[in-house]
RNA sequence: CGGGGUGUAGCGCAGUUGGCUAGCGCGCAUGAUUCGGGUUCAUGAGGUCGGAGGUUCAAGUCCUCUCACCCCGACCA
């Protein structure tokens, strides 16, 4: 893509109603916009990492067999008064009046209406087991939406739903889930743990939260080196404890942003819901459920909090909206059809690269590519006799390299 | 929802005890200039001072109400 044709505006200075480092960094940097508290749109360059985000969600979703689906934001009041929530989570749910004055709600998640679909098609033990995922914006109406991307009123979750006809069979999904996580939050570039929390209204078991700490979190989690976490809010041990898992003195106390949380349901939304199928006896039994609820947006700005330097944004390669940022320092003839070429090159091979051909000075080109924050920078100038300067964003090494080794050198990542 | 703070040009800000034509920087437009870390200069466009009501000869400035945004807390399937 070339600059001068892409919609991308960065400015000098942080917006005066943002302290949150990663929606000071997003919007200087063109990403995103405010629309309200807790409300951001994306911009061409921030959808690209949203949906590269999805993306990987989406891979390692398939890969344990769940199947994606779309479920409406929009909601009847009749499902959630099933299992008591319409009342229960009125203070949270956005709820309005439709035309002929029946009550809606926009969803804060899906469990009531995945239940609806799933009640009146499962009817054997042979249909189980069943996973299926959808990626989507919920509404929820937080009494403080803050700290950007961290905690929106409208933000985008993938939740995931599993159906078993045993409790062992849902325990090992489970555990499949929590792997999957971990991948997951690996391939994006994040160092998230597992870490024990509430079960929540459903279950009386820990869910486990994943947590990546750093300290704009807002959870604080007790943690060990020999993996044993849990969230402050269930925990009974402080700081400096010994682990009730290894026996070692050093528990840590952390904060930490919660980027993911999973969920055993056990039989108890079954119950509720009257979902149930015959078992090899030909019994009615309800099923297991599972939910597992991961944000991708939540994702985004945690990735910024994370990956960043005094310049600007420091893109993991799996994430960035661009794989490259081909800078024209020069404009001379010559200097100028160097860069076309290198850029006709990246093109032909696949390579995503964003191609700052605007002629503005190279200092404001070089200090915009640093706040943007692609993975490797390719500067193209009178200066380097013929020869492209290859650097990653992460590190200060510079290589001079010739075109036809560029692409080889861009695989190699 | 409690406490604290902020609303003045697209963005970041200044504006004294109420006073005359509301300013500065960035950005934007035009023309020059420069070309390896957001070049320099000139000219120009751009404002119901968040909104409503009030006090006053006179309100960006004082009072009341209200809306929005930020931070701390409470809350957080």
């Amino acid at each position: 893509m070339r600059q001068t044709k892409f919609f991308l505006k960065t400015v000098k200075e942080s917006p005066a109603d943002e302290t949150a480092l990663n929606a000071r960094l997003l919007i200087r940097a063109g990403y995103i916009d405010k629309l309200m508290a807790g409300a951001y749109s994306y911009l061409p360059l921030g959808l690209k990492v949203l949906e590269k985000i999805k993306n990987v969600v989406r891979e390692e979703m398939n890969r344990i067999d769940a199947q994606e689906i779309l479920m409406p934001a929009l909601q009847p009041k009749s499902l959630w008064d099933e299992t008591g929530r319409w009342e229960e989570m009125k203070d949270i749910m956005f709820q309005f009046k439709g035309r002929g004055g029946s009550d809606l709600g926009q969803g804060a998640t899906h469990e009531e209406p995945i239940f609806d679909i799933m009640r009146r098609r499962l009817k054997s033990y042979k249909d189980l087991p069943v996973a299926v995922y959808q990626i989507q914006d919920k509404f929820r109406n937080e009494p403080r939406a803050k700290s950007g991307l961290l905690r929106g009123r409208e933000f985008s979750m993938k939740d995931l739903y599993s159906f078993h006809a045993t409790r062992d069979d849902m325990l090992a999904y489970y555990d499949r889930v929590k792997l999957s996580y971990l991948t997951i939050f690996e391939r994006l570039g994040l160092n998230a743990i597992a870490v024990e929390a509430s079960g929540g209204a459903f279950s009386e078991d820990y869910s486990h939260e994943f947590q990546v700490l750093t300290p704009n979190g807002e959870d604080i989690i007790f943690h060990c080196d020999c993996g044993w976490a849990q969230n402050k809010e269930i925990a009974k041990v402080k700081e400096g404890d010994k682990c009730p898992s290894c026996g070692a003195e050093k528990i840590r106390a952390d904060k930490g942003v919660e980027v993911g949380n999973i969920f055993k349901l056990e039989q108890k939304y079954s119950a509720a819901m009257k979902l149930s199928v015959t078992d090899q006896n030909g019994k009615l039994t309800p099923v297991y459920m599972g939910c597992y609820g991961l944000g991708p947006s939540r994702l985004m700005g945690t990735l910024v909090e994370i990956h960043h330097d005094d310049s600007g944004i420091v893109w993991p390669d799996s994430v960035a909206p661009f794989k490259a940022h081909l800078l024209l320092l020069s404009q001379s003839t010559v200097t100028k059809e160097i860069a076309d070429n290198a850029y006709a090159e990246l093109q032909k091979s696949g390579v995503e690269v964003l191609y700052d051909d605007r002629p503005e000075s190279p200092g404001a080109k070089l200090t915009e590519a640093d706040l943007v924050g692609l993975p490797v920078r390719i500067i193209v100038s009178d200066k380097n006799n013929g020869l492209l300067e290859y650097k990653r964003r992460s590190s200060a090494e510079i290589k001079k390299i010739a075109i036809k080794d560029l692409v080889s050198e861009i695989n190699k990542i």
